[in-house]
DNA sequence: AAGGATTTTGTATTCTTTACAAAGTAAGTC
DNA sequence: GACTTACTTTGTAAAGAATACAAAATCCTT
């Protein structure tokens, strides 16, 4: 659970530069998923921060994760599918999930592994990798 | 729209070879997916068959569609994630999606596409490639 | 400090999927 | 061929995630 010790400035600096504002919920749901890499969903990230401020809702957790995913300082996971899981980190790579413990860790795959052509006239313009099976403590 | 002219009694016996009773409903669900390559969503397959048996319930299409995957006769597609689409076809390939008009199209990978590695000591069961965009009708 | 646009909040609602129990159906056994 | 047993189907109810919406609050610019 590695912490990325990013100042409020620094947040506060990502944000602004994406031409989001940088609300208090806005920026502790980005620092929640920049300091928390196990690819939280909505409700998590609700729950975590909801002990933090005196009112929280969660329809704000789900307008923050959604502007931030607009912006692309945020990643969404749909791997597994029951719920939404977000990423912190955005840059390329590929997502394995535990179908027992719904464990999601990230993989590196080589730049070429997202060198997939879409079908013939059409604009990709993402490429998402999911692994699924039973992590290393299930097993 | 490809038609894979397969026979009652071939259905059947694929149903029967993984240990699936060939049920009228059962039999029907894997008709259409194997007719239909648009990797259509269990209303889809509800409502087109709907009209063919008087009694018809969207469970059994729920149930239908989990026990053909369980076997691997057939193929969830999450991609997108506001419900579950099914392809017919279960051999390795990845998956575009259209995010304006939501069709779902096949694309061939070769298979050192879908060789990632998974995190070391997890035992990976299944690899989904999926690539978002815009398709040439939509551009 | 004031005004205007954006954001948050909380409730209501939509939509997909699952739970469950009763009724129905298929397959094996005597 | 009837019987038994297990599996399927059906329909309703319910769970659960996500969205819609309007009022209240907040941020930013002037």
């Amino acid at each position: 659970m590695e912490k990325s010790v990013l100042s409020d400035e620094e947040i506060n600096k990502r944000l602004k530069s994406c031409g989001l504002r940088p609300t208090i919920q806005r920026a502790a749901v980005y620092r929640y998923l920049l300091e928390n890499r196990t690819h939280p969903s909505v409700d998590e990230i609700y729950t975590n921060l909801s002990g933090d401020y005196a009112a929280f809702s969660k329809t704000t957790v789900y307008n923050c994760v959604q502007s931030l995913c607009e912006k692309g300082l945020v990643m969404p996971v749909t791997i597994g599918c029951s719920e939404v899981r977000y990423d912190g980190n955005p840059s390329p790579h590929a997502h394995f999930r535990c179908e027992q413990c719904n464990s999601i860790t990230d993989i590196d795959v080589p730049n070429r592994g997202f060198d997939i052509q879409p079908p013939s006239g059409s604009v990709c313009k993402r490429v998402d990798i999911y692994l699924t099976g039973k992590c290393e403590k299930c097993s």
